[in-house]
DNA sequence: AGGTGATCTAACCAGTGGAAAGATAATCTG
DNA sequence: CAGATTATCTTTCCACTGGTTAGATCACCT
């Protein structure tokens, strides 16, 4: 027989493995009908060792929050340097929403965590900073951002709220191309086409 | 002495007071910590009465987001024939969520209640035709609604998260004149400034 | 080798949502 | 008005939850 598979005391790395058990669950019940104890048993522990490496359930929920700031940060540099535009930094937005839907839920849940711990205001200061273009945004800047940051937060909740009409189609990053340039934002560093006139005619088709 | 003041054994009018509990309860603690036994202790009756009246917790929200629904529909029917302006009804958009955050809340977190129920699906959708400003709109109409729908419903779900930069100021109704109008939505009945060009010199300045 | 501290389990607690059985009262039917 | 039916509410029970505590196990350091 083989020699005694059973599990060690000391599990080696469980902080982690809570985490991905966590988000696994949360993406299945969504994070309302999230447990401690559901996260531990997959994990293989019991519930108190995730107290212990966590504090709390709120603990945990604050750790998934900062871990999904800064994923959106990484993803929003990523698609600004790739692409240039602002526009793809709100379609990164409401991807990172789409395919990141336990971290984004958590994120926007803040009774459900500890949103003033320092790792969680960092992460989050850090995802600003690219949403807004510039670390010290002036009236028209912060407005723009706040504009800006509204239409895909809103677009991004909307849709996975299933709120949106079906006929807009079901890729939400389509969607966000549609919808998103009916704002009309001076861009900050591309000379892209000016929005505000292409959406002039009769709406703006496809803006690709 | 008076005349045994004693509770009835029934209430006589328990429906609308366990609602009105809930309401309370979710505006001190937020829609997670809402408890059935906790309402029903609110309304002195047991926990067992409340599940009997609205089949379950999920039930109870249900009823919530319901009337949520029917009151935000009012709202913006009161603010787009008092206002005649597509920004106001933004506005009153807004001014609904923070003025009824119990309800606002729960009606979009469609993992509490049952989204499906017949009784909210008719009050969401009276709600999406003033939103939409048509009950059968085409394409144009049907993007640009949802632009202005995702801007207002982000800008208040962001202020309720206290994710808007303070610099903004504290009263949303003003955020949210100073931030729609960067929308350039061609107003299907009114004739105002075009919001677009309004907003092109360096950003729309207060937008009175 | 021995001790120290980190990690984890077991056991317990109060609180929760739900279900079932029964108590109470309002209403219907003759 | 009497008797039966139905609606409303309480009591009691269950499985589950998050949090706490005492103790078991083990890695590591000197």
């Amino acid at each position: 027989m083989p020699p005694q598979p059973t599990r060690p005391y000391h599990h080696g790395d469980l902080r982690p493995a809570l985490l991905r058990a966590a988000v696994e669950v949360i993406g299945q019940a969504g994070p309302a009908a999230m447990s401690l104890r559901e996260v531990a048993r997959r994990a293989g522990v019991s519930h108190a060792a995730a107290a212990y490496h966590f504090g709390d359930k709120a603990g945990l929920l604050t750790a998934v929050a900062a871990q999904g700031y800064r994923m959106l940060t990484e993803e929003l540099q990523n698609a600004r340097d790739a692409r240039r535009s602002f526009l793809e930094v709100g379609v990164a937005y409401v991807r990172f929403a789409v395919s990141h839907r336990a971290h984004f839920e958590v994120m926007y849940r803040p009774e459900l965590y500890r949103p003033d711990d320092a790792e969680v205001r960092e992460a989050r200061a850090a995802a600003a900073v690219l949403l807004y273009g510039t670390s010290s945004p002036d009236a028209g800047q912060l407005a723009a951002g706040a504009a800006a940051w509204s239409l895909v937060h809103g677009l991004a909740t909307l849709w996975l709220n299933g709120n949106l009409p079906e006929q807009l189609g079901n890729d939400p990053e389509e969607i966000t191309r549609i919808v998103a340039p009916y704002l009309s934002i001076p861009e900050p560093m591309t000379a892209t086409t000016d929005a505000c006139e292409r959406a002039r005619p009769n709406g703006p088709t496809k803006a690709r």
